[in-house]
DNA sequence: GAGTGGTCTAGACCACCGT
DNA sequence: CGGTGGTCTAGACCACTCG
């Protein structure tokens, strides 16, 4: 049996190209594939796996994706350096998953929670049927090394979402959208900007400015169902975003 | 002959599921296909273009990755919504190709444009490499209805990049670099963070405030060279980042 | 010329959704 | 059940790089 074979015992569910761009994305990072040097060829890939070509291939653009090779016709696949860029926070990912994977210690404090009353300006007009949908409120302020850096305000739907403990906000209300409730987490927008906020705010924040950057999120189910809009207050001198991108072959 | 031989005459070097992509996006915008409804389905497209299920798939894909569709197993692909969010930023582009598709009247001034002197702080360490290596500095200014918006630092290398006009520097560096120089712009890392900025930058972008949002930026060629180092200053009051973010398979 | 990645194909099997 | 998308395969041809 090839090593396919037993990964897929432990992992359910996961394709055959998801498995191969995991173990090579693992092998990236614990320097078993070196920054600037070549990934194996795809064909000793596929003998490596013992799959066809096209799956290594969607493997590889996986990893194309994410920024962790370039691809050269004629050479072969380069490993990026990772540690040059922090990091990229980009796609969704939760709080919690940030602080295991940075290693920051990071700590959570539940400041509200309770049934959701109504929609922020922001998001009023944008989503008036949403107005009168039930849902919870939840804000969370994030303390890193005993500072704080963000305030984090849910706007959680229900359905999908019936309850929530204030035990679930502390740890990470995704991993319990996806492993309790068995939710499909699959797309987000973001908006980010700068802007001012009020006075509890500022004290919450322990800001000297009046100003926060704001990131204005909306999550979506792979249905298409909205599950959550976020209002996400950074502290300006604590905030940043990394970022990896590719240029767009498809002009819009 | 069927829809792709056409184009493929007119637009050379792009693959049969680029121009496939590129056509159903098109259509998407021009609300042919209209957001909430679903696509033809697969086997329908395959007819339609002409090609193979796997090629057809790999246009849908990209278009999933763009944010323009959402793919559900059992009924079909649907037409996101891409008005609602005022269209996602990310990616790299430049500022002559959002003037463009914005359709905002901006004007470019050329500030500064000489041969490099040094690296700013922000960039010495990570690319000592480089330090010696000549190039170009261009200081830009970007208005915005007559207001200033944003000062973009750029630092070209040579080479790649040996000469610039101000007249290019006015109109569009990256087209000048893809079109004539025929060079392959491919990825880029940002960072996006809030500064503290000098007097001579606060009186530029005529801010009240002695804060600008910052995004710097690494540009690679597909050859994985770094060709261009960038520090974009953002008026926070008119700061807008706009993305569209699908939650990883791949946890690093 | 040998080796690399880029593209495309035709066919197969599966999982899921609706009627 | 038929139709949808999800995955995988084996094979083909091409364009590119490098010695």
């Amino acid at each position: 049996m090839n090593i396919i074979g037993v990964e897929r015992k432990v992992r359910l569910m996961k394709s055959k190209s998801d498995i191969i761009a995991q173990d090579i994305a693992a092998k990236i990072q614990h320097h078993q594939f070196k920054a600037g040097e070549l990934l194996p060829s795809e064909s000793q890939l596929t003998t490596l796996y013992g799959s066809s070509r096209e799956t290594v291939r969607k493997a590889l653009n996986q990893l194309t994706e994410l920024g962790l090779i370039q691809k050269i016709r004629g050479k072969g696949s380069i490993v990026l350096d990772l540690e040059k860029f922090s990091f990229p926070i980009s796609g969704i990912t939760s709080f919690a998953e940030l602080n295991k994977s940075l290693k920051m210690h990071a700590v959570t404090r539940v400041v509200t929670l309770k049934k959701m009353a109504d929609l922020p300006e922001l998001f009023k007009e944008k989503f008036p049927e949403q107005k009168k949908q039930a849902g919870i409120y939840v804000e969370r302020l994030r303390l890193i090394d005993d500072e704080p850096a963000v305030l984090d305000c849910d706007y959680l739907f229900s359905p999908p979402i019936d309850h929530l403990t204030k035990k679930v906000a502390e740890k990470s209300i995704y991993d319990y959208i996806e492993n309790e409730l068995k939710l499909d987490i699959s797309y987000a927008t973001k908006v980010i900007t700068v802007e001012k906020i009020d006075e509890k705010m500022q004290k919450l924040l322990q800001l000297d400015d009046r100003l926060a950057v704001l990131i204005a999120s909306e999550n979506y189910l792979s249905d298409t169902t909205l599950f959550q809009l976020t209002l996400s207050f950074h502290n300006p001198s604590k905030f940043k975003f990394v970022d990896f991108a590719r240029r767009q072959k498809i002009k819009l």
